[in-house]
RNA sequence: GGCGGCAUAGCCAAGUGGGAAGGCAGUGGUCUGCAAAACCACUAUUCCCCGGUUCGAAUCCGGGUGCCGCCU
């Protein structure tokens, strides 16, 4: 006689779908989810905000009243919005379904969105606002440099393994380390993206590179045709303003530098264009060494449907 | 037909006797609380072809080919 196992010990199971932007995601999650019974998860550091919809590439209303999507539309353009915190909407989220007995589909193309829910982040206390805009500050007045330097003396591995121009998280280590007084490569040491609460099925949507560049060159009109210059001019003059994070995303920054006259249209398309495609060679780096990812044509519907059924017998 | 100019990476382009600038585009990579962010690296065994001069030629000379302009 085969012992039972508990339900408590079954892990709960995730189906993700990624890949880089304009690839068909969205599509391939719809379907999915009417096929599987199942609920969309974004995982898109973009479609979180509110009143970004076009250049987003968010779901339409059709598509969302197509599958009951979560995470999109959460927050407003003004408002922090970080890596940890959607690790926790989104693991609250695959419980509750995997709870109802639906299936939990991950949707999205933020590499780091996708790998904080499935494996955690250090610490979850490891950080500080103040100290975070006073680094900043910092670096700004002094360079990055000094406190590269500074980053040597307190965390020397860290130091070793950063670039010294790589602000960001020249300032992030410097951050951990003033607020908790322990260096951020011991968190990374005893952390090691060992969590581990689900059991996953990574499908990656593979498209060649050249039709990849060629949709996102027609997206990008097609964004444009759709209004998407109405939309940026709408959001500054409700006063979301260019120095908000998400109005610095691909996009937003290149149609703000234009209604600012900073670049004419010609140049803007173009560059927005340019970004979009390097983007996506990005998200590729980023999921090419992501182990477990089964790549498959967004177009292979009945093979994608075979290997999530296969999944959850 | 004659005269002149130009031929250097996918594109633009500097270089006029001795290590092939730069820009654009592209490629590979990094990534633990801003990630559509931030950052790093790479990209002409050779300068249209053939021959010559020279220790040495993208650079000078001759011929060929192609493109552009002007003239008859």
């Amino acid at each position: 006689m085969p012992a039972r196992i508990p339900c408590s010990a079954v892990k709960p199971r995730v189906i993700v779908i990624c890949g880089p932007t304009a690839t068909g995601k969205t599509a391939v999650g719809i379907e999915l989810a009417a096929a599987l019974g199942g609920e969309i998860i974004s995982a898109d550091s973009m479609q979180v905000y509110r009143y970004l919809d076009i250049g987003t590439a968010k779901p339409t209303a059709a598509e969302l009243a197509a599958a009951p999507h979560h995470l999109i539309d959460i927050v407003d353009p003004d408002e922090p919005f970080d890596a940890a915190r959607y690790a926790a909407l989104a693991r609250e989220q695959v419980r509750a379904q995997h709870r109802e007995g639906r299936v939990p589909l991950v949707v999205g193309g933020t590499g780091l969105y996708i790998k904080a829910l499935l494996h955690g982040l250090f610490g979850s206390e490891a950080g500080d606002p103040a100290v975070r805009r006073r680094l900043a500050a910092e670096a700004a007045a002094a360079g990055i440099a000094s406190l590269h330097a500074r980053l040597a003396a307190c965390d020397p591995q860290t130091a070793a393994r950063l670039h010294p121009n790589d602000t960001a998280r020249v300032l992030r280590a410097l951050e951990v380390f003033e607020v908790t007084g322990r260096p951020i490569s011991a968190f990374h040491r005893t952390h090691r993206f060992a969590e581990d609460p689900f059991e996953a099925l990574l499908i990656g949507l593979d498209v060649a590179r050249e039709r990849l560049y060629e949709r996102i060159d027609r997206r990008v009109e097609a964004m444009l045709a759709a209004g998407f210059e109405e939309e940026v001019r709408g959001l500054l003059e409700r006063g979301y303003g260019p120095e908000l994070k998400p109005m610095q995303s691909i996009g937003y920054s290149h149609l703000c530098a234009m209604l600012a006259g900073r670049v004419d249209r010609e140049e803007a398309v173009r560059t927005l264009k340019r970004d979009t495609r390097r983007f996506a060679k990005r998200q590729l780096t980023w999921f090419r060494a992501t182990p477990g990812i089964i790549w498959l044509p967004p177009d292979a519907a009945g093979e994608i449907q075979r290997r999530c059924r296969a999944f959850l017998s």
